[in-house]
DNA sequence: CTCAAAATATAGCCCAAGCTATATTTATTA
DNA sequence: TAATAAATATAGCTTGGGCTATATTTTGAG
C-alpha cells in the first residue's frame, strides 16, 4: 500500500508548495526575457513588467539569489545562474504549451493567455506530457 | 482603443488577484462538503481536511466571515451564507469540469485530480465555457 | 453532577509579498 | 567636472497564512 490515493490534505499541501515557487518561476522567466530582448535585466524593468513597486522587485531578486537562481551586485543588473536559466527555459516552454492546449480545446486566445499565467504553475510534468501528446494528434 | 492587449503587468496582477481568493474558494467548498457529508462543519475537521493546524483554520474561517461567506458562533460549527453556498457550488462544478477536461486531453486520473487543485482557481468563465463545450463534443 | 477529555479560541511568533518614503549610488548633461 | 536626474537600496509598515503553546469552553463518562 505504498500509493494510496492522495488525501485532500495532500492535494492542498501540494498546491500550496506549487504556489510558493510560482513567483520565482515568473521572475526567472521575465529576467531571461529581458536579457534576451535588451541585453540586461534591470530592477526597474523587472518591477515595471511584473506590475509591482521597485522595492518589491528588489526584495524578490534577493530571494532568487538566496535560492541560487540569480546573481547581482549592488546597483547593477540581474543575471541568471545556470540553474536559473534552465528553469526559465522550462517555464517558458511550459507556458507556451499551456496556451496552445487552451486554444486547442477552444479557449479564445486572449483568455488563454490570461488564464495560462496562473494555470501554468500547477501543471505537472505528467500533465505537460499529456498536453504535448494531445497537441501532436491529427 | 478600449481593449488594448493586456500587458505583462496586467496578466500578473490578475493572477495575483485570483490567487488571493483561491484559499477562500477551497475553504468554502470544503465546508459545503463537510455539511453535506456529516451535517456540520467543525473547525477541527476543516483543519484536518485542509492539512493545516487548527488555529490556521480558525483564522481563515474568521476571514471567510469578514468576507461575508460564512457564519459561526464561538465554540460552534461553521455555516455558509447564501453567498458562500453559491460560491461553493460554482467552485465544485468548476473543479469537476477541470478534472474532466484534463482527463479528456489524456492526463492520467490521479495527475488530473492533483493538478486540478491548483489549476481550477485560474480558470476564467470564458475558459470554463470552452471546456464544457469541448467535453460535449462527439 | 462533576470532572476529564475534546474542541475551540487566543496569544504570539515567523516568513513572503506587497506598499511608501527616503537614502545612496550611478549616470548624464550642462 | 559639478550638479542633477535616474536607478537602486534600505527602512519600516501592512496583510495573509502558516506554526506552537496555552487558555477557555463544551461535551461526555462515571
Amino acid at each position: 500500500m505504498t500509493d494510496a490515493p492522495p488525501s485532500d490534505a495532500d492535494r492542498f499541501a501540494r498546491a500550496r508548495r506549487k504556489q510558493s515557487v510560482a513567483l520565482l518561476e515568473d521572475y526567472v522567466e521575465l529576467i531571461g526575457d529581458l536579457i534576451a530582448e535588451t541585453g540586461e535585466a534591470r530592477v526597474a524593468d523587472i518591477a515595471d513588467r511584473m506590475g509591482v513597486a521597485q522595492p518589491t522587485a528588489t526584495k524578490t531578486v534577493a530571494r532568487l539569489k538566496r535560492e541560487g537562481l540569480a546573481t547581482s551586485r549592488p546597483y547593477r543588473g540581474v543575471f541568471l545562474t545556470e540553474a536559473g536559466a534552465a528553469l526559465a527555459d522550462r517555464v517558458r516552454a511550459r507556458h507556451r504549451t499551456v496556451v496552445a492546449l487552451l486554444i486547442a480545446v477552444g479557449v479564445p486566445q486572449e483568455a488563454a493567455e490570461l488564464d495560462a499565467e496562473g494555470i501554468e504553475h500547477h501543471v505537472s510534468d505528467r500533465s505537460l506530457a499529456a498536453f504535448e501528446a494531445f497537441l501532436k494528434r491529427d
